[in-house]
DNA sequence: GTCTATAATTCGATAGAC
DNA sequence: GTCTATCGAATTATAGAC
């Protein structure tokens, strides 16, 4: 097989990709302290030592696994009505669909330094959203934001993490109607 | 000192007690992984080969810190219209008098019998005292208790374990009255 | 009932050969 | 760039003295 790309063979980084693979699945099934720098290196297929020269230490392999963006979708085109549904429906496809985000829940609730990450990326990215949907000030908004964040990352917990089983049974239409409705009464209600 | 109880001197209750109060206060500071048998026991002041003589092996402690009551309270007494915020302060009550709640949520992040435990727990007290509020039919009751179950360990997840800060900084009326609303309506709306 | 000593694993991290 | 070998530390769990 030849290899048409200019410039050196870059190995690594396909290396680099499969073992990030393989952290996102061990950290978002088993959280942090479970998953080992052996085992993601087993699952990879590639020697443990391999993943010390590429992110350091174990913090640093996390660090990599847990960076990514919520892609939180522009609403520019949805009426006001239906702007609760409509986020809840994205998110159940952000959960659905990147394992990250799990790795980021299950390892948030025993390592700081997740749950540090999930602090950012809660002011960073959903807080900004929510105060430009909610038109509201910003003290409102911090409090909106938080009340979403409540209901949104609790529903993940259930259904996802613990698996309740009558949360696990309820039907996506029935969950973005009902929860939908929550996140448009925190987002316009007094 | 005399002793003026009957039978032998039962030190080993104490002692029991002791360790278990350590324990919990461990698992839900830093979950299952990171809570160390060695730990406990300095912290309980005694040495770790009697938390094994008690309790068999790190599981079976755990078992025993977890073990608990929801202990819901008695509703016959509220208007039906104050259900939802009623339940909401009882279980801030809950979370905040007793760290049993908070190692349980932390640990079932990252261990399965935890997460089993979890499940019953929501089965056996939460589940059937919901149904009864709720005048509903089972099925219809069993999505119920799911939904209020998503919102409500939504909101332990962020404000006692991530502590979101405008989580952390709603006040407690405000806490009552709008996720009571939320899950006054999970109680009784279509 | 309490403690000492230690067996048996497992893990993160390092050094260095090829 | 990849792997072998290994160190040092920490953990669960057991055996047995007092």
């Amino acid at each position: 097989m030849t290899d048409a790309t200019p410039g050196p063979v870059r190995r690594s980084d396909a290396t680099k990709a499969t073992i990030l693979a393989a952290a996102r699945a061990q950290f978002a099934a088993s959280g942090y302290q479970s998953t080992t720098i052996r085992s993601v290196a087993t699952a990879a297929g590639i020697d443990p030592s391999m993943v010390m020269r590429y992110f350091g230490n174990k913090e640093g392999l996390f660090a990599a696994a847990a960076d990514f963006d919520l892609r939180l979708p522009d609403l520019a085109g949805v009426p006001r009505a239906g702007l609760g549904p409509a986020l809840v429906s994205h998110f159940l496809d952000r959960w659905e669909g990147d394992e990250t985000l799990m790795a980021l829940l299950r390892t948030a609730s025993t390592n700081e330094a997740a749950a540090a990450r999930m602090q950012t990326l809660f002011a960073t990215q959903m807080a900004p959203l929510i105060a430009r949907l909610s038109g509201d000030a910003r003290a409102g908004a911090a409090a909106r934001a938080g009340l979403i964040a409540s209901q949104v990352l609790g529903l993940a917990l259930c259904r996802y993490v613990l698996k309740l089983p009558p949360v696990v049974a309820l039907k996506r239409a029935e969950i973005v109607r009902r929860i939908g409705a929550t996140v448009q009464s925190y987002l316009f209600d007094a």
